[in-house]
DNA sequence: TTGCTCCTCACGTCACGTGAGGTGGC
DNA sequence: TTGCTCCTCACGTCACGTGAGGTGGC
């Protein structure tokens, strides 16, 4: 009633800029109650109320259609519900595809750290080490969990052995772990590809090449069939389709 | 070279729309190899793998120009790291938003259930109630812990009384207790206001009222002093301010 | 010949930011 | 009279979606 405040009073007192005020009224959301002589709008102590009740909704980052649609109705309490319903719903969501993406960036970044030549073509590479990353881990846990009774059979032979003098458990083990071997290796080799650093194909090596050769834990020095170049290896895990089309 | 895509099966290898394939095209970051005639664009084996490699980046939310500059450059290792790095960066940013906004749309949501009834203007209290709602909290805590020696006290002179006939210890508690009881009474009337949920004025009752009305761990059954509306406030901190402006 | 795919404009999205060019108000 | 604020266009943002109206290719 008493005084009136102009655009800029508004926004200052709101945290905005005056663009916003502007737009508002343009949007047909806070309309000024009065307009001056030259046509400067002219807020009262309601406007600025909603104004703040305006921005606080904003913060939420409630569109300007919603709070639009609540004010024009009779009956808020309606409808207030289902648009905090939505709008959780719709920032989870959010938060979610962020989370995501932030995984990605972090996992290329491991990645990137890793290679030794890095190249708009690595990305490709990198991609599909990471798309095939839980399989591999799988695999390699399964190599792992069939190692257990193995590993296990080995100690109690070799302590019965010392504590009881039980020598033939230890060939029975042997006989065991050497097929066991075998059988790791070569459905080891049959799973697993490596990714050429040069020319980023995919490609499986020979058997003896890949167990004979120089390796880390996610790379191998192999010898490229397409390029024929000679170095550390990305391993990934061998989908049936990549033998097949090599 | 062997066989050649169109725009519709680059866009479903890739997983995106038609426009998305055509709009890269515009965008100067994926120009087909080749075009038919009749002027459709046809793309080949190494505009598909470029393709999957801007679709593995974009996922990242990564924005095409920067992928853009990263073709560009001719030592993209330069830049990677950088981009990853301000994409991290950016993406740790829009999750902190995110999470503020998903709280506070949670915490509107707990507000309104309390709301006996509901306007657009009970979001202005609400804004309020919030705000204030640390300040708040940080008050009921003092007042807490002030009182742990006055209680430790009075199980003290109880236990002691029982237990050796220690009886004059209990008149002590006393002496301490009822100005204790005062002290916190008045501190806890100075520091907090009351919203009228008609009218929506941030008021303070007299102590009198105040002390006798029925109430609730938030809420008070007061008088507005601005519309004489009769109703349960809710309590908020009291800024100094509101009560000068009162 | 007939569907289907693809082509090029060109507008719309969302909440403003950012000028340009002009004017009100102390 | 002079700064300062405010006014109204109107374009730009970002990565496409969505037609309209026309044509290529099997």
């Amino acid at each position: 009633m008493s005084n009136l405040y102009t655009t800029g009073e508004i926004a200052k007192l709101c945290g905005v800029s005056v663009r916003t005020v502007q737009y508002y009224d343009g949007r047909g959301i806070l309309i000024p109650s009065e307009l001056s002589e030259g046509g400067r709008r002219l807020y009262t102590e309601e406007d600025l109320r909603r104004m703040r009740i305006i921005c606080f909704l904003r913060e939420t980052g409630l569109p300007i259609n919603s709070i639009s649609a609540l004010f024009a109705e009779e009956k808020p309490e309606n409808i207030i519900s289902i648009l905090l319903e939505q709008q959780e719903q719709s920032l989870r969501e959010q938060l979610l595809e962020c989370q995501s993406k932030l995984d990605l960036v972090e996992g290329i970044k491991r990645e990137v750290k890793d290679l030794e030549h890095f190249s708009v073509e690595s990305i490709g590479d990198i991609a599909h080490v990471m798309k095939q990353k839980n399989k591999l881990y799988k695999m390699r846990w399964n190599m792992i969990l069939s190692g257990i009774p193995v590993t296990a059979l080995q100690w109690v032979s070799i302590i019965l052995w010392i504590t009881n003098g039980l020598w033939w458990l230890f060939p029975i083990w042997a006989c065991v772990a050497i097929p066991w071997g075998i059988a790791v290796s070569i459905y080891y080799y049959r799973h697993v590809a490596y990714i050429c650093p040069e020319c980023h194909k995919v490609f499986k090596p020979t058997f003896k090449e890949m167990f004979w050769a120089y390796h880390t834990p996610k790379m191998r020095r192999l010898t490229c069939p397409a390029c024929a170049h000679k170095g550390l290896c990305v391993e990934v895990y061998a989908e049936k389709e990549d033998t097949a089309n090599a």
